[in-house]
RNA sequence: CCGGGUGUAGCGCAGUUGGUAGCGCGCCUGCUUUGGGAGCAGGAUGCCGCAGGUUCGAAUCCUGUCACUCGGACCA
């Protein structure tokens, strides 16, 4: 009621005032995590984890749709076996967390804890294939990873991180690399249809690749302050490391082969994704896919005749095809609305002593705050559909965010000048080398984020060196 | 790893020239309330991040250290 104690109640900074501290308020404020007592660690509460226990469900069944089976490798890499693709080594050697005691005694080898687990994969695929008749071999786990990080945040870039990881073997180049673009549409379609954010697909410089692959695929989202996230990644091998790690099968000319493999990865960073996609100044806005409430009944007056047992009721029914939160706690009407718009949920439904008379109840979106009344009789039809409304337009508003910050420059001058004056994604043409990426990131400080797919050459010209250029590059700064 | 900021009650913060710690919210009890963070009354809660040092005496000064945070570098 007073003006004084309104100050008081805990907000999160404004996006325009700090949204790097926005974006923290929220991962803190929506109890998504918490800090552990390991630094670069975080703890995902059930609000968080929930979220991602619904991106695992849906993903997974994507997944085995395709054919691929889960499996659980161990958490440890020998060193030795972490060793013997160089480039690999090269790439993670420097953020390795080892292990060099074991029962109180050093350790004949230390074990390096899995930043990724090709080694292992492979090491396990040298053991049981056998034959051309055992390919391909499709498999994917959900696990933890570790990567001993110098800045961390949550989400973005935490010490351990919870992600799956698919490894695959196939018999032919060719069915390795469909399946290398099979799964960046696999995600590709789950960002954009299930947590509505838009993606660029496209393939990764030599700079910007997994180290050991012949191929990154990735699908690049872009925040609301302009800056983009890999979301997703998917890794064509080749037969790079079926030779590190001689993996070997008989062909069906009774002749030995070496494998063509993939790796292919989404992480909790994904989470992040949702938060900087879609969230605004009340906090959190969730994708009704995996939301943990889609709907929250916050009944009014709750302590009038008749009022709570229809709140009860109606949530019940609505539980027949949504996710329902009933909001009976003891706190005001008022502190329900702000807290369940802070955690995001899409619908609320308000249900007080005149909508019985009425037989109805007020619908909210949580992006647009939209009310409407609705009948009782139609909440079948009515939720269903507006959780739809909330998605797409979650999807459209995102959509726009990125295309309103999209450049295209010819010129090294208008690269300078765009990257001055804006965030977001500049596309210009490139000529391939790595002397002109590396002077985009000196000079102007962007980073390639992808080649994407599908895009026309639309001048003949490197802006940065003045050679001829085939590629298009999309341009950004990156978290 | 480099530079800036912050660590005091669950949360947000105050704490003067060093003198033994406070406010608001929240929490607990009770009553009244309930359509945008309710009101009144009573109550509980502190290794002042951690470790040294200076001092008769340190939340306060000094040194170190840890964590969080913002920016940069690095990063599959």
């Amino acid at each position: 009621m007073s003006k004084e104690n309104k100050k008081l109640v805990e907000a999160i900074t404004a996006q325009e005032v700090d949204f790097a501290q926005w974006y923290t308020d929220i991962c803190l404020k929506a109890e998504l995590v918490d800090y552990s007592s390991v630094k670069g660690c975080l703890i995902l509460r059930p609000y968080g984890y929930a979220i991602w226990e619904n991106i695992q469900r849906l993903l997974d069944a994507e997944f085995k749709k395709t054919g691929h089976e889960n499996v659980a490798m161990p958490m440890f890499i020998p060193e030795n076996l972490l060793k013997k693709e160089g480039d690999l080594v090269e790439g993670f050697a420097p953020e390795c967390a080892w292990v060099t005691m074991g029962g109180g005694e050093k350790l004949e080898e230390r074990l390096a804890v899995r930043p990724t687990s090709e080694t292992l994969f492979c090491d396990h695929f040298a053991h049981v294939l056998h034959s051309w008749r055992d390919l391909p071999m499709k498999y994917n786990q959900w696990c933890s990873v570790v990567r001993w990080e110098k800045t961390t945040r949550p989400f973005l870039r935490s010490r351990e991180f919870w992600w799956q990881e698919g490894h695959t073997i196939h018999e032919t180049a060719e069915e390795a690399m469909d399946e290398t673009l099979q799964q960046l549409n696999c995600y590709a379609d789950f960002c954009e249809k299930q947590l509505m954010i838009p993606v660029v697909k496209g393939r990764k410089t030599d700079k910007e690749k997994f180290a050991g692959a012949e191929a990154t695929f990735t699908i690049e989202a872009m925040m609301k302050d302009g800056k983009a996230l890999q979301s997703g990644t998917s890794h064509y091998f080749g037969d790079i490391f079926s030779r590190a790690y001689d993996v070997t099968y008989a062909g069906r000319d009774n002749v030995l082969q070496y494998p063509f493999q993939t790796s292919w990865g989404v992480s909790t960073r994904l989470v992040g994704a949702i938060i900087m996609t879609h969230g605004d100044d009340s906090g959190l806005i969730l994708p009704p896919a995996i939301a943990p409430y889609q709907v929250v009944v916050v009944p009014i007056a709750a302590h009038k005749p008749g009022v709570s047992e229809k709140a009860a009721q109606v949530a019940q029914r609505v539980a027949n095809f949504a996710r329902v939160k009933l909001d009976n706690s003891d706190n005001s009407p008022g502190w329900k609305f702000s807290q369940w718009e802070m955690k995001g949920v899409p619908v609320r439904l308000e249900l007080g002593p005149k909508d019985i008379e009425n037989n109805q109840c007020v619908l909210v979106r949580r992006d647009t705050r939209e009310k409407v009344f609705v009948s009782l009789d139609e909440l079948e039809t009515a939720i269903p559909a507006l959780l739809e409304q909330v998605a797409q337009g979650l999807y459209q508003s995102a959509l726009k965010n990125r295309e309103a910050r999209t450049w295209t420059a010819n010129t090294w001058e208008e690269i300078q000048k765009l990257a001055a004056e804006n965030t977001g994604y500049i596309r210009t043409m490139w000529c391939g080398e790595l002397a002109c990426e590396e002077k985009m990131k000196e000079e102007v400080g962007l980073s390639s984020r992808c080649m994407p797919f599908g895009e026309e050459p639309f001048a003949d010209v490197c802006p940065c060196c003045g050679k001829p250029a085939k590629k298009v590059v999309f341009w950004g700064k990156a978290y």
